[in-house]
DNA sequence: CCATGATCATTA
DNA sequence: TAATGATCATGG
């Protein structure tokens, strides 16, 4: 396992900007929708691939390292805006009602995270240039982190008073607390699978992130 | 099985 | 186009 420091895994990228994602992917073994399968996840893995990492789609790293994450970028106007928001990570109900903000995993990924952005053109992904490679380090003073904790705590109270089922993507200035799992039918079981979701960041919050960061 | 990578689908 | 909910592939 390489060690992979924040600033080298940016060096890594920045190499990649203006290229097609798709043609590196290719090269990688990167399963895309090419196979006739949706990996969604498939900008995700080469980024970190191109970043120095291992192939680890599994756990992102705690704590010690840092949070690797692409969105897409369309135009609006003559701007550039983020088309997507962006998932942070699982909520577990359990370490929702237990921890506060600065100890949870929203925290850990929001304030050391390393930003790709992707420009889109259209469904599938057909092609997927490299825009921008920056990083962003949030301090528990920031006035924009009271205002996300106050999202995290609106939520977290949400959950403790109503219940899981009663969260919505409605909730949360910044982030919110959208469905996000595997979804669909179990065919073992015929049975629908259990909602489960995730925290994401609403795009004025990944604006706000590309356009403070160099 | 489940969290992680994210995008797709639907309805305005 | 925007917002919210639903969904897919992967690998430990």
């Amino acid at each position: 396992m390489k060690i992979v420091t924040r600033a080298t895994a940016i060096k890594n990228l920045k190499k990649y900007i203006g290229q097609d994602l798709r043609q590196l992917a290719k090269k990688l073994k990167i399963t895309t929708y090419e196979t006739g399968k949706q990996n969604k996840g498939w900008k995700g893995l080469i980024l970190e691939l191109l970043a120095g990492l291992e192939n680890n789609v599994s756990k992102a790293p705690n704590g010690l390292s840092y949070e690797l994450k692409s969105v897409s970028f369309y135009h609006v106007k003559d701007k550039l805006i983020p088309k997507e928001t962006m998932a942070i990570t699982m909520i577990n109900q359990k370490e929702l009602k237990e921890q506060e903000f600065f100890k949870s995993h929203v925290w850990e990924k929001l304030k050391s995270i390393v930003f790709c952005a992707v420009m889109w053109h259209g469904k599938n992904s057909d092609n997927a240039e490299l825009l921008k490679v920056t990083s962003l380090d949030f301090s528990e003073t920031d006035d924009l982190i009271k205002e996300i904790k106050a999202d995290y705590d609106f939520i977290r109270a949400k959950l403790i008073k109503k219940g899981f089922s009663s969260l919505t993507g409605k909730d949360g200035k910044w982030i919110q607390a959208r469905t996000k799992g595997q979804g669909g039918i179990n065919p073992k079981t015929g049975k629908r699978r259990p909602i489960t979701r995730a925290f994401y960041a609403r795009k004025e919050l990944v604006a706000k992130i590309f356009n403070d960061s160099k």
